[in-house]
DNA sequence: CTGAAAGCGCTTACAG
DNA sequence: CTGAAAGCGCTTACAG
C-alpha cells in the first residue's frame, strides 16, 4: 500500500516561492509581510492544502483531540449531547474521538492515550470506575459530565439531581399515591443516587407512603423486565419513578404489555425529558435536566482548564424543571 | 502549555537495554529473539507503553482511522450503525472518526483529509452530495452505505428498497386501503427514490388507488408538520407510507395531535425498523432493514478495498422483511 | 536477530 | 519579516 499522493506544505513553499517555515507562519497566524502571505495563500488554495494533523500533533503541544467517554450510544440522551459538544469544539476548532462500549475501560483508556487527546470528558462515571482516576493520574485534563464523583479531583458539571427526586415525589404524593416503586438507575452512579435520595427524602415526610426500590440499571431490557414482573406481581404500586426516561419508555410499555392503563392505574415519572419524552404517543411527565447546557459547560471547563492547569476546580450544578404530561394522573 | 510527560519507544529502548527500532519491531511483530522480547514486553507493561499513534500516522502508510459520515446523529437509526462499525473497526485494530451536521461538507472534507483517513464510509449520500465525489477525488478509497448513488464508482450496499416499498404498498393494498399518501425521505436520496418507485409500481397495479405525496425529507419535524396539515385537510387518507420510522413517528403523533384514532381511520406504515419500533407505545408496522448488517457489510468492503485498491467494485442488495405490527388495519 | 540512520510533515526557537 | 535547522516519536529499509 503506497501513501496516496497528498500535498504538503514543502510542496506549497516551493511553488509559492518561501520557505517551509513561512507557510507554517501564514497557517498559523504568524508575522508575514501581506504580499508574502498573499501568494502563499493562493497556492495553499489552488491546492486546497490541508496540514497533517499527524505531523501537527506530533510537533505540537496540542493534538487538538478530545476525548468523549459515552458507555451507550443508543440512549437518546447521548446523541444530544454529543452534538453540543461537537459544536462547542468545532467552534475551537478542535475534534472530538468516541469512546464507546465496543471497548473495554482498559482499551478505551489506552486508545486515549496512543492518540494523545488534550483532554477527556467522562459522561457515565461511575463510583467504582478506574478508568477516570487512571486517565487524570496520566497526567491528562479530565471533565466529569452529567454523573460526578466525589472528592474527585476535576472539574464536574451536573444537573440538581436530589431537587429532581424531590419534584418527582412530591407530584405524585401530590396526586394522592402512597404505594410508589422508583426503577432505579445503575446503583454506582451518582444520578441514580442523589436522585433516589431526593425522592426518599420527600417520600419519608409523606404520612403512610410505602416505597419498593427495583433495579433498572439505566437499561430499557432491564427495567421493562423488571417492571413487568412487579406489575403482574401481588402488589402493584399505583405510580413508578423511574431514575431516566428509557427506563420510564421501558415502563409504559411494559404497563402496556401487561394490559395497565396509564395513567388510570398507574402514573409513571421519569428524568431527562429526552426530545422523545414530548412525543403524544410517550407524552411522559418528567424532571428535565438542561442536556445541552451540561455538555456545553463541561466542554467549556474542560477547555478552560487545558489552557490552565491551574485554576482551581469548578462544581457547576444546573436546575432541573418539573414537566408535567399525561403519564401522571391521581390515584 | 508544556506537553504533559509520556513514555516515548526511546524510553523503552532505553530501560530494556536495546535500539529503538528493537521496541518498534517487537510491538509489530517484526523478528526478535524471545529473550528479547520479553525483556522489550516487561519493560512496556512497567510503564503500559502506548505508541504514539501521530508518529504512527505519520511516518506509516496508514493512520487507522477511518472517516464516517453521518449528517444526523439524533435519528436513532444511525447510533445502532455506529455501533455496528465500531466492533467491525475495533476488531482490526483501527479507529472511527465521525463528521456530523455540525460542520458544513467542505469543512467536513477538510476534516477527514487534514486527520489523513484511510477511507471513508457515507452513509447519508445525495445525489448532489458533491462531498463523496470529492473525496474519491482525492484518491481516498470510499463506500457508499444505506443510501447510493448510482454510476458511483465506489462499493456500495444498501437494502432492497423497491421492494421494501411494493411490500408496504401489498399491505395496505390488500387491507383495502385506496386513498392512501406517502410521507417522502429527502428527494435527493436513493432510499425515498427507491422506495417511492416500489410503491408507485404496485399502487399503479390497483384499481382506483389514489396516490398523493408529500415532503417529509427524512425529519421528524418536518414530517409532522406536513402529516398535521393532511389530517387536517378535506382529502383525508386511510393509509400512510412514510420511507422512514422516525417519519412514522412524526404521523403517529400528528394523528394522536388531531384525534385522529390509529388504525382505526388511519394506518400508518414505516421503512426501518429501528429498535424503537417496537415498543409498545409505537407497535409501528413497518418493513425491516438490515441495519446492523449494511453497516458491517459496508466497513468490510471498505477494509478489503484500502487492502487491494484494485479490487472490482461490488454493489451489495441486502433483503428486507415486513414487519406487521399494530398501526394499520382495515379500510 | 539487532542497531544506526533516514525520514514522515509539521512547529518552533534562533539568527539575520 | 524570513530562512535554515532542530526535533516531535515513530516505521522502515539497510547493514552487519
Amino acid at each position: 500500500m503506497a501513501r496516496r499522493p497528498t500535498v504538503t506544505s514543502v510542496q506549497i513553499a516551493r511553488e509559492a516561492g518561501v520557505a517551509q517555515s513561512t507557510v507554517s507562519r501564514v497557517l498559523n497566524g504568524g508575522s508575514v509581510a501581506p504580499e508574502t502571505r498573499r501568494r502563499v495563500l493562493e497556492v495553499v488554495a489552488k491546492y486546497d492544502f490541508q496540514p497533517s494533523q499527524a505531523a501537527r500533533s506530533l510537533v505540537g503541544s496540542r493534538s487538538g483531540l478530545i476525548g468523549v467517554v459515552i458507555r451507550d450510544l443508543t440512549n437518546p440522551f447521548y446523541p444530544v449531547m454529543v452534538k453540543a459538544m461537537e459544536r462547542v469544539l468545532h467552534e475551537q476548532g478542535m475534534r472530538l474521538t468516541l469512546v464507546t462500549d465496543v471497548m473495554t475501560a482498559e482499551e478505551g483508556l489506552a486508545q486515549l492515550r496512543r492518540e494523545g487527546v488534550d483532554g477527556v470528558v467522562f459522561t457515565s462515571a461511575l463510583q467504582d470506575e478506574p478508568l477516570a482516576h487512571r486517565t487524570a493520574g496520566h497526567g491528562i485534563p479530565v471533565v466529569l459530565v452529567h454523573r460526578t464523583l466525589e472528592d474527585f479531583p476535576a472539574d464536574q458539571v451536573e444537573a440538581d439531581n436530589p431537587t429532581a427526586g424531590e419534584l418527582a415525589a412530591e407530584h405524585l404524593l401530590g396526586l394522592g399515591h402512597r404505594r410508589i416503586a422508583m426503577v432505579c438507575g445503575l446503583a454506582g452512579s451518582s444520578t441514580a443516587q442523589q436522585r433516589g435520595r431526593g425522592f426518599r427524602d420527600r417520600m419519608r415526610a409523606a404520612d403512610g407512603a410505602a416505597l419498593t426500590e427495583i433495579d433498572g440499571d439505566y437499561d430499557y431490557d432491564t427495567a421493562y423486565a423488571a417492571v413487568r414482573t412487579l406489575l403482574a406481581g401481588p402488589e402493584r404500586p399505583t405510580a413508578l419513578y423511574c431514575h431516566n426516561d428509557v427506563m420510564a419508555y421501558a415502563a409504559l410499555n411494559a404497563a402496556a404489555a401487561e394490559g395497565v392503563d396509564v395513567p388510570g392505574e398507574l402514573s409513571v415519572v421519569g428524568c431527562d425529558d429526552v426530545p422523545l419524552s414530548a412525543w403524544e404517543r410517550i407524552d411522559l411527565t418528567t424532571v428535565r435536566q438542561p442536556l445541552e447546557r451540561i455538555a456545553q459547560v463541561g466542554v467549556e471547563l474542560l477547555l478552560g482548564r487545558i489552557e490552565d492547569p491551574e485554576l482551581p476546580h469548578r462544581h457547576e450544578v444546573l436546575p432541573v424543571e418539573f414537566v408535567g404530561r399525561s403519564t401522571t394522573g391521581p390515584a
